[in-house]
This record gives C-alpha cells, sequence and structure tokens, in this order.
DNA sequence: CCAGAAAACTACATCAGGTGCAAAATTACA
DNA sequence: TGTAATTTTGCACCTGATGTAGTTTTCTGG
C-alpha cells in the first residue's frame, strides 16, 4: 500500500489547498458574506463550475478538514484498553481534543480563521454545531458499542452531550466575552473536566 | 393597555398565521426542499415578495414561535424566589419546558410537523442547533446574573450546556432511534435530571 | 363620507448559490 | 502515439433573497 498518487491525485490535492487557502483569505478579507464563490475560484484559477465539484457549498470549504478531527475522536473509543469503562473511554475521547488542538502545526494556520468566521457568521456556526453534533451522534454511538452492558444508547448520550455541551458553550461564552484563544480552551477543558468528574461521581454511586 | 389591534395589525397576524399554516402543509406533503417560497406564497395568497416581508428566509417560517419559548425559560430565571440557588434556578428552568412542552394545545398541532422537518432536513437541523445554542448563552448570562456570586458566567455556562446537551441529544438519539414522541421527552427528561442531580452533588461537595 | 398620510402589497429587475449537461481539455495507459 | 477515462469548463437554468418604485389598502381627522 501507500501508492505514489498518480499527478491526477496530486493536482486534486493541490487544486483543493488551493481553493481552501483563497477562501479563508477572502473571508478574513473582506468578509465572508461579501465573498462570493466566483472570486474563491478565481484566486485559485479554476472555474466556478470546478469549485462545486470540490465542495457541495460555499460553506463546506471551512470544514473540509474537521472530519479527521472527530474520526480521531471515534478512534480513541473504538481501541479500548483492557479494564476500560465507559467513563475512562469517554475521559480519554474528549482529552485527547485539547492535546491535539495545541499542537498541530499544519492546521493550526487554518484553525484561527476558521474559529474567527464561526464566532462572528451566524450561518457557520450553525453548520459547525451541526458538525458537533453528529459527531456527538457518533460518539454516543461508539461508546455505547463498546460498553453495551454498562451503558445504554441513551444514557451514553446523555454523558456524551453533558459533557461536550458544557465545554462547547464554556468555550464559546469565554471567547465571546473578549477571552484569548489560550483562555477559551482552558475554560473549555475545564467545564469538560467538572462535567466528567461528576459523571465520574454519579457512577459510583449508581 | 391590551388594546383592541386595528384591522392593519390582525390582517397581518392572518396573515402571518396563514403563511406557517400552508408552509407546513406544503413541507409534509412535498417534502422541505421541494417547496418553493413561490408556492407558499400562493398557497396563503400572496404575492412572494410578501412572504419575505413576514420571514426573513424560508427557514425563518419554521421557526417563528421558538422566540416564545426561550423567553418564558428566560424569565424563570429572572423572577428569583427567595433562597434560591443557582441550580434551584435551573431546575426549575428546565423542567418548565418539559410542562409546557406536553400541554399548551395551540402550539401541539405545529409542534409535530416542526420536529419531523428538524429531524429530517439537515439545514434545519442546523438552524435548530443554532437558535438553541444562542438560548443556552442567554440562559447562562440570566443565571450568573441571578447569582452572581455564585457561579462566574463560565460556570454558569458549563452547567447550562450540560444540561441541556445532555437532554438534547438524549432525546434526538431516542427518537432517531424509533422511539416515540413520548420516549423522545422522557429520555431527554431523565438526561437533563440525570445531569442536574450530578451537579447538585458536585455543589455540595465544592 | 371624504381626503390625505401611512403602511402594506405587488411587480420587476437583479444577484449569488447551486445543479444538470454536453463539449473540450487533460491524464492514464497500452 | 492513440484511445479510453477523468476533469475541467462554459452555458442554461432554477431557487432564495434583496432593492426599488409604484399601486392598493388602511387609518386618521375633519
Amino acid at each position: 500500500m501507500s501508492e505514489v498518487p498518480g499527478l491526477r491525485e496530486r493536482k486534486k490535492i493541490r487544486t483543493r489547498q488551493a481553493l481552501i487557502a483563497a477562501a479563508l483569505e477572502l473571508f478574513m478579507e473582506k468578509g465572508y458574506e461579501q465573498t462570493t464563490v466566483s472570486e474563491i475560484a478565481a484566486a485559485a484559477d479554476v472555474s466556478t463550475r470546478t469549485f462545486f465539484s470540490y465542495f457541495a457549498s460555499k460553506e463546506d470549504v471551512i470544514f473540509y478538514n474537521t472530519r479527521d478531527g472527530i474520526d480521531r475522536v471515534l478512534r480513541v473509543v473504538a481501541e479500548p484498553r483492557p479494564d476500560d469503562r465507559a467513563i475512562d473511554l469517554l475521559t480519554r475521547a474528549v482529552t485527547s481534543v485539547f492535546s491535539e488542538l495545541v499542537l498541530d502545526g499544519q492546521l493550526q494556520r487554518e484553525i484561527g480563521p476558521v474559529n474567527y468566521l464561526v464566532m462572528t457568521v451566524p450561518s457557520l456556526r450553525a453548520r459547525s454545531l451541526l458538525l458537533l453534533f453528529e459527531g456527538q451522534r457518533e460518539l454516543a454511538e461508539a461508546l455505547h458499542r463498546a460498553c453495551p452492558e454498562e451503558l445504554s444508547l441513551v444514557e451514553a448520550s446523555a454523558a456524551v452531550g453533558a459533557v461536550i455541551g458544557g465545554g462547547k458553550l464554556a468555550a464559546f461564552v469565554s471567547m465571546s466575552n473578549g477571552a484569548s484563544p489560550e483562555e477559551m480552551l482552558d475554560a473549555g477543558r475545564q467545564a469538560t473536566e467538572f462535567a466528567l468528574s461528576a459523571l465520574r461521581a454519579a457512577s459510583r454511586v449508581s
């Protein structure tokens, strides 16, 4: 495996990255709504029609890379260690997000703009919430599959929703109150850890 | 107060209701995307342009009434009883949603279709998540305002996000696994109550 | 009941996002 | 090099949404 990709594949990847880069630059420069798909395509030197063969919509160019992050989280739950309880899996899955968010130089260049756009453009915020929500569903399913006798699907959903819901809202509110990206991350981490410890305490009782 | 609204006002209300009713009917009959705004306007006997003076977008016709629900919840927190702690306010606010959701015959006719559409149409689900998210922000702010020395804004956000996030995901997953509306409501209620009791336990320790 | 002001409605023009389609250009491969 | 497969492109077309200007309806005071 690991075939050398042909010219076709390499060109496609280059074009896709060029579209993403051009789009982010234009969005940051003149605003998301004010930027047309034609302008993005022109900046990446392809036709407008071609843009839509790479991305189904103007929004999609922003979120193309988010799928990878979700898959990484799912993989943590899909590969449990011996003696893992559900709470352990959920803890590792959630905290893995934060550790990867800090490093990852490749993405770091995009995360800033994407974050800013999601914070300021309602339609992008809606889309981002949808992606996060579907990700939570998948995570809840995976968690239930990993520990079917410990957690029902609905219980797993309640746990996942509580942990991620708390972290997300805390991070967002903190940032929209003028916190720095580091402080925002910290608020999210504290909120998720708080929810996790509350879950741990509750699971010891029951 | 309570002036008798003039003919103008009454007509506007009737037109708006006619548009909502026509839209929901058409959406259920032939699908959301397959229904055009012109068709909705025609069914309500107004011009296409007039539709957009009542609703800013095709999506908005679905969510016109949701603002009321959010305001009701906020009012619970804005009017605390003596000796209320934050957890009491949050509990009353969240449980008030469920009690109102059961009765309320006026809305009950719309909730079914809206619920179905949100479950099946991704763009509507995104929009609904956005509205819920912004509602959570407001609720967290209100909760912090009501108990400023007990909860910081970020702590309030963590609590609100955890409770509502857990309830929402549990309800949605349960319904998309074929549960009846009653079972869905019950899953949501159990998840929120679980999160609330976990919060209560945690707040006793700290 | 009427005249004039205010508000609402309508038609029309226009633009951006998005899709289907067929021709043209590019790549792959024998 | 020639040919099949894949991409790209231009073009026609549809829907959602906005600006504008003119028409109709409602409201108010006499």
